[in-house]
RNA sequence: GGCGGGGUAGCCAAGUGGUAAGGCAGGGCUCUGCAAAAGCCUCAUCCGUCGGUUCGAUUCCGACCCUCGCCUCCA
């Protein structure tokens, strides 16, 4: 079955196919987090889509590499350093620790390689030399280097690959640093920025004075350092689509001759309560924060994958109460089927499977997708409530349920261990209800309910929940 | 000003030149001693507005209205 992405290359839908002369392996390359900050959930969208790619290719049986850098030195990190009075790794160390608890709390799978852009200031110091040799970078009297739009284009590159450009109607200049004056032109960007007092100690030797890369080459360094000159797929957020994407096609190519890139995957950004977040607005919210309403990573990530990855999507705390009850539908199913399967081994159903894929690999149309899980769903309860499913067909759904949710990552329901404090007063229930002592049973459940757990009778005796 | 997305039920969100998936909420019912965030059923004569093409348009074309994003370090 065809893998179809859109691919900002082209803007257009196209089949993938991997570099590899085997068609198996794939290296993909997803910019990461800036570590001065707890990430907010408009970051989170971003990562739980690269996620979801990674997981759709290895679910179409490719072998991927999947690696997501940690840019752990940039202005505002260094601004922080100074301001709390504390050193580059024990700042950006705590943020990237926090990071990746909060990638599994959402059910990522972990990235293959994860560089940090400071452990790679060989490889951006080489990349730097071989665009200087090759006379399409510069350095600045300020002792910065630059990269010259204009030498390049002049090589005979095209400068303006992910989107159109059209220099003389842009509103150049607004928003650039007046510590950026030196540059020949204005849309020359920096490679290597030179030191100044304010970056205190954060500063690395190069053969153009002391200083710190600038942001766009670290992603070109790492990315070719560790996938090669040309790679299958780079992911990111749509913000970054201009300029860092396109300034590391630029200096990648610039410096390689190569075609960097095959396909380029932008994910959307997302609204919050229908308005950009802001943290004025009230609507800023780090994964963090969503916890401590009592929502769980699974229930985010089921939110943050509701909607197609390049549509604008409108995060609502009703929305993620929505996500709850609607996982609660899945959980209580799957549950049932395996109550039912009892362990019995078999073969997936090839229905749901088949679907599913067909709907994700048309450029992840996961509404498409999570449709095909829930009419599932409503068939399996009709078949279940009806008592006509065979054994082997409960473990068959189960099969083909595992296979999805190795794509769709939401795992299962916490399992609802009830703490031993509250075992007694379940058996109690138990004899109460045998005694026809429905006061007694009522109360207790009343009880229960109270300390967050919910109970349901059924033929096959009680089950007790996590409200 | 340039470039690019959107406007589909109370909310979220797919989709198609032939008459609108799915989820949440709501309503009805079933199981139950009573219940249940348990299950089933139901819920848009209609897809921003106005024109055009067509046997037929929400889907194609044009105009307009509204909205969001990018335009030099923001996922």
């Amino acid at each position: 079955m065809a893998l179809n992405l859109f691919n900002t290359l082209s803007r257009s839908v196209q089949t993938f196919a991997p570099l590899d002369p085997h068609g198996l392996k794939v290296g993909m390359y997803c910019c990461g987090p800036t570590v001065y900050d707890y990430a907010h959930i408009g970051n989170w969208r971003t990562f739980v889509f690269a996620d979801l790619v990674r997981r759709l290719l290895e679910f179409n049986g490719y072998q991927v590499t999947h690696v997501m850098n940690i840019t752990d030195v940039e202005d505002k990190i260094i601004k922080r350093v100074r301001e709390q009075a504390t050193t580059l790794p024990l700042f950006t160390g705590q943020y990237e620790t926090a990071f990746l608890d909060d990638l599994r709390a959402l059910g990522c799978r972990e990235p293959h390689q994860k560089p940090r852009a400071t452990e790679h200031i060989p490889q951006i110091i080489a990349l730097i030399e071989k665009l200087l040799a090759r006379g399409i970078a510069y350095q600045a009297p300020d002792g910065s280097v630059y990269f010259s739009i204009d030498k390049y284009r002049g090589c005979g590159y095209l400068y303006g690959q992910l989107l159109k450009l059209n220099f003389d109607e842009m509103r150049a200049g607004e928003r650039v640093k007046s510590d950026e004056y030196a540059k020949e032109s204005i849309a020359d960007f920096a490679l290597w920025k030179t030191r100044v007092p304010e970056d205190g100690s954060v500063y690395w030797p190069s053969p153009f004075g002391d200083g710190r890369p600038g942001w766009h080459i670290e992603c070109s360094a790492m990315s070719t350092s560790i996938l090669g000159d040309t790679f299958d797929l780079h992911l990111g957020g749509e913000d970054l689509v201009f300029p860092h994407h396109e300034d590391e096609i630029a200096q990648s190519e610039g410096a390689t001759g190569k075609p960097f890139v095959k396909f380029w995957l932008h994910g959307a950004h997302l609204l919050v309560e229908g308005k950009k977040m802001s943290k004025s607005l009230g609507n800023y919210f780090t994964l963090r924060d969503l916890q401590a309403k009592g929502y769980t990573g699974r229930e985010v990530r089921y939110l943050l994958l509701s909607a197609h990855y390049r549509e604008t999507f409108n995060f609502t705390l009703e929305g993620l109460a929505g996500a709850k009850s609607a996982l609660a539908r899945i959980d209580e199913c799957v549950a049932k089927l395996r109550e039912l399967a009892a362990g019995t081994v078999a073969s997936p159903d090839a229905e749901l499977v088949t679907a599913f894929q067909a709907a994700l690999n048309e450029d992840l149309n996961i509404s498409a997708a999570w449709g095909t899980v829930f009419e599932w769903v409503r068939r399996t309860n009709r078949a279940l409530a009806e008592n006509s499913l065979l054994v082997a067909e409960a473990a068959s759904a189960l099969a083909a349920w595992e296979k999805i949710n190795a794509v769709l990552g939401i795992g299962l329901a916490a399992e609802a261990e009830a703490p031993p404090e509250l075992t007694a007063l379940i058996i109690e229930r138990q004899n109460a209800r045998k005694n026809k002592d429905f006061k007694r049973s009522d109360e207790i459940r009343d009880q229960l309910k109270a300390q967050g757990w919910v109970i349901e009778d059924s033929p096959k005796g009680q089950r007790l929940k996590k409200l």
